[in-house]
DNA sequence: AAGAATAGCAACCGCACAAGC
DNA sequence: CGCTTGTGCGGTTGCTATTCT
């Protein structure tokens, strides 16, 4: 190679030379000497200005802190418009995406893109070194509310789900994607030859009443009673070998049969008890008539809040340590009016709304796959 | 209130390359 | 042509302030 040594006197840490923060006497005399000489050779600068530091140090110092026309301070929303849509041409050019900003240094940009804009990109479901959709959906269940609007999105508008104008929105159309969302889901659960899905997805299917009108709740539950006579008649699938038969195990009450499921349940922690045809049989049982359906969900702003408003007994009670259904519930249970605030500010907050539609196209794309997932997270077998 | 964990940031490290001698 | 020097660059480290437990 043609260069430097990396073993030169710059780099030796047994130079002797002080390394580390710098005092406000060091930066005085470095302004001092370069105000006065300017900086022809960094090299030498050091022993002329009286500082026990090599040269780099000192270049480094005044290129990314000292030098005059350095900008200091929160970055401005443009600023951050600017970083981004550079990065996603340029990748990780500090340097020539600084040219861009002027006051700001390589140093600074960098910084503030690790720490600030590349959480930013992941939460709004973009992968900061592609610039595009990710395409691990894990993040989904932390983020419910970007599921949520792209829910929304779709439901509103199924055949353009890349409309901007679409994201503005009130709280009807919010509670149709849920439903929409809803269906999308037990579509697949219910187009899935058995295993029958496992307890914790049962609990769900019980929660359901409360979070949709009567009207979906009785549809979706005739595709469930459909789906599982058919399976018992032998026309979809066949049993599954190897499941232990739950309903010796489940005591009468629905629906809180997670819970005291677990404590049945053997030491193996890769158990999954299995819903059985009696276990069903609980659930439509279940279903509350249309005047004892409680208030839809969406006047509710808590998971606390809705439990305190809905009885015991009309909704079941997932497992405290299962992450995935707790996330499930906050996507269902959210505010509506903090979901579209959400978007409304990312895309006021932009210019050109390239950032949104990124988010939109982000969230979207990953609609579909992520329904599978849940579908995966129920424990029940996907083709 | 105190210790632990985390976030933010300045600075450093080491490699690479271009230009000049 | 080969060496030296200056500079660019991206990744990493370590300190400090803040937040969490």
């Amino acid at each position: 190679m043609v260069g430097k040594s990396p073993n030169d006197e710059e780099s030796s840490s047994a130079s002797g030379l002080k390394k580390g923060p710098w005092t406000p006497e060091e930066d005085q005399k470095l302004v001092h000497y370069i105000q006065r000489y300017g900086h022809e050779s960094w090299r030498a600068l050091p022993k002329l200005a009286g500082l026990n530091r090599c040269g780099k140090s000192c270049r480094l110092r005044w290129t990314n802190y000292l030098r005059p026309d350095i900008k200091r301070g929160k970055f401005s929303q443009e600023e951050e418009q600017i970083i981004i849509s550079h990065h996603s041409l340029l990748g990780n050019k500090w340097s020539a995406i600084a040219t861009h900003l002027p006051g700001r240094t390589d140093n600074e940009i960098k910084n503030f893109w690790n720490t600030h804009l590349k959480k930013k990109l992941l939460q709004m479901g973009i992968d900061p070194v592609t610039h595009r959709p990710r395409t691990d959906f894990n993040y989904l269940l932390n983020f419910p509310q970007q599921l949520l609007a792209a829910a929304v999105n779709f439901s509103c508008n199924p055949m353009n789900p890349w409309d901007i104008n679409d994201f503005r929105l009130g709280s009807d159309a919010t509670q149709e994607a849920k439903i929409q969302l809803l269906h999308n889901i037990l579509l697949q659960v219910l187009n899935t030859p058995p295993p029958p899905p496992t307890m914790e997805a049962l609990n769900l299917l019980g929660s359901v009443p409360v979070l949709v009108d009567h009207d979906h709740q009785q549809q979706l539950y005739e595709y469930l009673r459909l789906n599982y006579n058919q399976f018992e008649e032998g026309l979809i699938g066949s049993s599954p070998i190897g499941y232990p038969n739950p309903s010796t195990q489940i005591p009468s009450t629905f629906p809180n049969l997670q819970q005291v499921n677990d404590h049945h349940q053997p030491a193996n922690s890769n158990y999954q008890p299995r819903a059985s045809s009696k276990d069903y049989n609980r659930l439509f049982n279940a279903i509350p008539t249309a005047n004892s359906i409680p208030a839809l969900v969406s006047d509710c702003s808590t998971v606390n809040e809705m439990e305190s408003k809905v009885s015991p007994n009309e909704i079941s009670n997932p497992s405290s340590t299962s992450t995935s259904f707790e996330a499930w519930r906050e996507l269902m249970v959210m505010d509506d009016e903090a979901g579209d605030s959400y978007w409304r500010d990312l895309i006021d907050q932009t210019t050109s709304g390239t950032m949104a539609n990124l988010a939109v196209e982000s969230a979207f794309s990953t609609l579909n796959s992520f329904v599978k997932k849940v579908i995966l997270h129920l424990g029940v077998g996907f083709v």
